[in-house]
DNA sequence: CAGGCCCCCC
DNA sequence: TTTAGAGGGGGCCTGA
């Protein structure tokens, strides 16, 4: 196994300076370390990521290159080097020194020319992997500085290279050669440097796609269909041909392939230390030198190998950050598996067997282990023997089942009326409690944990096998099991029972008031257009930017978005309503365009004909905090603020006229989360008296009797109780009250002051967090946060917020969990007909059948406010019934 | 079809 | 000089 790494040493530099100089790290000597450091910890990170077995950094030589004339125009504009990068470089080369690595460099050539030129000689040598890589791990971010990089014809846009395997998976290329090609012809339509203007990335993809090359398509311009197309082409011919000849990289440039300087080597430890002390990375080289480990020289021949089995994971490092010695191999190969026919015979001979389940299409895989698979159709399970077979083996209760998305594979299994009995274990599920915010497709889990992905279906069967000991033993480490077995798992079976029985939706009432709001948007639409002077479309942020900040110049400030474009948000314009008597009316637009198009429009067509209701999908592997979410359609946000939006909840009725709805919500259930685990007293206090909480806090930081709060007041209370929850910010409080950031901070600061607790317990998340790594909830269900020690501030920031508001958030969702698994097997037991239907993160709502209101109403109220006990707390339900959701408020 | 932008919920 | 600057979600629309 050969993996060569080869990297732009300036575009690492280069978007090291840039991410890290927002908060300069200056060392006692006044020197600006800042991009020596952030290239530094780049290339570490680097090698610990990819494992590469050979290595090289290429450098331009800052001279002439044989591009320079057509880069004329470019070069004489270009921004100069900032000095702070100027005084790192020789650092840095002493550092990728010390590392060992090769500098490489060619007279007359850049360093894309070296990198394209040895990952081509590399792939001719046989090596197995070859990436040339970004600094930006991300994959998309990936894919779109490659497309950047080319789109701008390498116009020094620092952060951008290029990672061949990821550029072949998406674009289906297999050779450099072929992606530059590719890219060669990729220009920008609004620039319109270096391709052809008004041709993009996808038109020009499939020109060339039919044409073979740009050449190609040039010379055979007369054949592009397209009229405008055509044109295009034949008018901007000379350019794109330049355009590539731009943007190739040379494969060809005059620099020897030597593959032995470009191994991979143990770095030199002496000159490490050196330059650690002298720039004062205290940090890094705490990092470094521990997971070296020095002192162990067997350690650092890891450095040299990558594929060291005998290293187990002895770390208790997280599943997202691998490290170069927490080998989950990487890169091995895929194991090709066999599969055999699942005959009558083989069912037999399994019955007492644990079975990996999954299915692919009409297909069902079953593997007893790692090498042994068996598929059927699902059509051959209608015949006999094999459905009885087999649910008579899925049925065993004595053997446990391994799965992927388990509520899915019930779905499919209950309509083959086969019921799984026995310990299930969801490989899914058990991915997403071990680390809630990776992708838990099949294909990343195995990558991830096991290094390799399995090619189809049938491997993956089998790769369950070899997921199902790490993942148990992950959920055991992190003592996650219980959260898994008590609430995750029975859970399945609640959502599945949920999403079937589906909530009714008075679809009469909604295509009425949809008519009413349409004529109302018309209404609106028209004076829009009256005031703009001319028909548009509102709806798109492009041309309504265009109109109001160009054409109206509503303001001399024109508010941007981060990309740049004009902001037509609703917070920007609400501010500007009174600018110009367009703005409140385009609000309200919007308001009523989202109404009908979101939902009025589109229940009536998400309305299950064979049930004659409307069923959601809870997903439960999506959210970083635990929380469920709902799609298709999301139910999980149904209008109640305004009385327009509200109005939707009307049209949510009980399923017929023995059945009303009853809806049942936990009261500040967030707040009270706080105050328990912050131990509050005065909170708590607020609490135990039943005093209304956004005053009584409205009390204290005024400083007056709860009777004086007066509206204003308590809504302030209130935001900055909300603010707390989420990470309160000076910034956020102010924009949230449309106050001044002074006024916002003394809000804060008297609020801390009442609540010391609070304070408390915000330091004491993040202090957690930070030595932890990870914020967790009540239940111990984590959210790893690799971000808390992070010297770049807003990343630190953000992942500080979430060491606060994760065990909140997550703890309610705990809770609520727990409520629907408990209220769920009550219901059941007791063969009521009253059906839970929906969740709203803090709310349950049922199908309630009249004749157990009084039962029902008992038994919500009690699960619910105990299923998850907290300390120093009661916790409150509110419960209400009528005959649709609004009314049930 | 993806991504930008927006807006609804808790 | 401009933007973003509160946690967690989902969906529509545009532009190609």
């Amino acid at each position: 196994m050969k993996k060569l790494l080869l990297i732009d040493g300036m575009a690492a530099v280069y978007r090291a300076y840039y991410a890290l100089n927002k908060n300069p790290r200056i060392n006692s000597k006044g020197m600006n370390t800042s991009c020596v450091l952030g290239f530094t910890t780049t290339l570490y990170d680097l090698l610990r990521s990819q494992r590469p077995t050979h290595v090289g950094v290429a450098f331009d030589l800052q001279k002439p290159t044989f591009r320079h004339e057509m880069y004329a125009e470019y070069k004489a504009n270009r921004e100069a080097m900032p000095e702070e990068i100027q005084r790192g470089l020789p650092w840095v080369k002493k550092m990728i020194e010390a590392f060992r690595i090769p500098i490489l460099t060619c007279e007359g050539y850049e360093a894309d020319d070296v990198i394209g030129t040895l990952s081509h000689q590399a792939e001719l040598a046989g090596f197995d992997e070859v990436v040339m890589v970004t600094p930006d791990k991300d994959f998309a971010q990936l894919v779109t500085d490659v497309v950047k990089m080319y789109r701008f014809g390498r116009m020094g846009r620092p952060d951008s290279i290029m990672g061949i395997p990821e550029v072949k998976e998406k674009f289906g290329v297999n050779n450099c050669r072929q992606v530059i090609d590719l890219l060669g012809l990729w220009g920008d339509a609004s620039d319109n440097i270096p391709g052809i203007p008004g041709v993009g990335e996808k038109t020009a993809k499939k020109l060339i796609d039919q044409f073979g090359s740009i050449e190609e398509m040039v010379a055979h311009s007369d054949e592009i269909k397209n009229e405008k197309m055509r044109s295009l082409v034949k008018e901007h011919s000379e350019q794109a041909l330049f355009s590539k000849k731009l943007a190739t990289i040379c494969l060809d440039a005059p620099i020897p392939f030597q593959e032995e300087k470009l191994l991979l080597e143990v770095p030199d430890y002496q000159a490490l230390k050196s330059i650690t002390d002298e720039l004062e990375f205290r940090q890094f080289a705490k990092k470094v030198f521990t997971d070296l480990s020095v002192k162990d020289p067997s350690m650092a021949l890891a450095f040299s190998s990558s594929s060291s089995s005998s290293s187990s994971s002895s770390s208790s490092s997280t599943s997202s950050a691998p490290t170069l010695f927490d080998l989950s191999p990487s890169s091995q190969e895929a194991p090709s598996v066999q599969q055999s026919v699942l005959t009558a015979d083989v069912l037999q001979q399994l019955q007492d067997r644990d079975i990996a389940l999954l299915f692919d299409g009409p297909n069902i895989i079953l593997s007893t282990d790692a090498d042994s698979v068996f598929s059927t159709t699902v059509d051959q399970l209608s015949t006999q023997p094999l459905g009885l077979l087999l649910a008579q083996l899925l049925g065993n209760p004595a053997t446990t089942k391994l799965c992927f998305d388990l509520k899915n594979l019930k779905y499919i299994l209950a309509e083959l009326d086969i019921e799984l009995q026995g310990e299930l274990f969801d490989i899914q599920l058990a991915h997403y409690l071990i680390d809630a915010e990776m992708r838990h497709s099949l294909e990343f889990i195995c990558s991830a944990m096991l290094g390799f992905e399995p090619h189809d279906r049938t491997a993956q069967a089998a790769a369950l096998w070899q997921l199902y000991p790490l993942m148990a033993a992950k959920l055991r480490d992190a003592q996650l099991e219980k959260l898994y077995r008590d609430v995750e798992l029975p859970l399945v079976d609640v959502l599945i029972d949920m999403e079937k029985e589906g909530v009714r939706i008075d679809v009469d009432a909604l295509r009425e008031y949809s008519r009413q709001l349409t004529a109302e948007r018309a209404a609106i639409e028209e004076k829009i257009y009256e005031l703009a002077g001319e028909r548009f479309n509102i709806s798109s942020p492009k041309q309504l930017g265009e109109i109001l900040y160009e054409k109206m110049k509503v303001t001399d400030r024109p508010p941007r978005t981060a990309t740049k474009q004009y902001s037509t948000a609703e917070d920007v314009l609400t501010k500007l309503s009174s600018a110009h008597p367009v703005i409140p009316l385009i609000l309200e637009y919007r308001s009523v365009t989202k109404l009908v198009g979101t939902y009025l429009d589109s229940f009536p067509r998400l309305i299950n004909p064979a049930t004659g209701r409307l069923h959601t999908v809870y997903n439960q592997t999506v959210t970083a905090t635990g929380r469920l979410s709902s799609s298709n359609p999301n139910l999980q946000n149904i209008p109640i603020r305004t009385e327009r939006g509200r109005e939707i909840r009307r049209a949510f009725v009980a399923r017929d006229a023995d059945h009303l709805l009853l809806a049942a919500d936990y009261s500040q259930i967030e707040l009270r989360i706080i105050a328990s685990l912050a131990a509050d007293r005065h909170m708590l206090e607020a609490f135990a008296n039943g005093f209304d909480i956004h005053a009584a806090t409205a009390a204290k930081i005024y400083h007056i009797p709860m009777a004086e709060v007066s509206k204003d007041q308590r809504r302030n209370a209130k935001s900055v109780n909300f603010g707390i929850v989420y990470g309160i910010s000076a910034f956020g409080l102010s924009e949230q009250l449309g106050i001044s950031r002074k006024e916002a901070a003394t809000l804060i600061d008297e609020y801390f002051t009442q609540y010391p607790d609070i304070r408390r317990f915000i330091d004491e998340s993040i202090a957690a967090a930070r030595s932890r790594g990870y914020a967790q909830t009540l239940l111990g269900r984590r959210r790893y946060l690799p971000d808390i020690n992070s010297r770049n501030a807003s990343a630190r920031s953000f992942a500080e917020r979430n060491a606060v508001n994760m065990p909140i958030q997550g703890t309610s969702a705990d809770m609520i969990k727990l409520a629907m698994v408990r209220i769920h097997r009550c219901l059941s037991q007791q063969h009521l007909r009253t059906r839970m239907i929906l969740q709203v993160h803090d709310e349950l709502v049922f199908d309630l059948y009249r004749p157990e209101e009084a039962l029902v109403r008992q038994i919500v109220a009690r699960e619910m406010k105990q299923a998850l006990p907290l300390p120093g707390i009661d916790i409150e339900v509110g419960i209400d019934v009528a005959d649709n959701w609004l009314a049930a408020h």
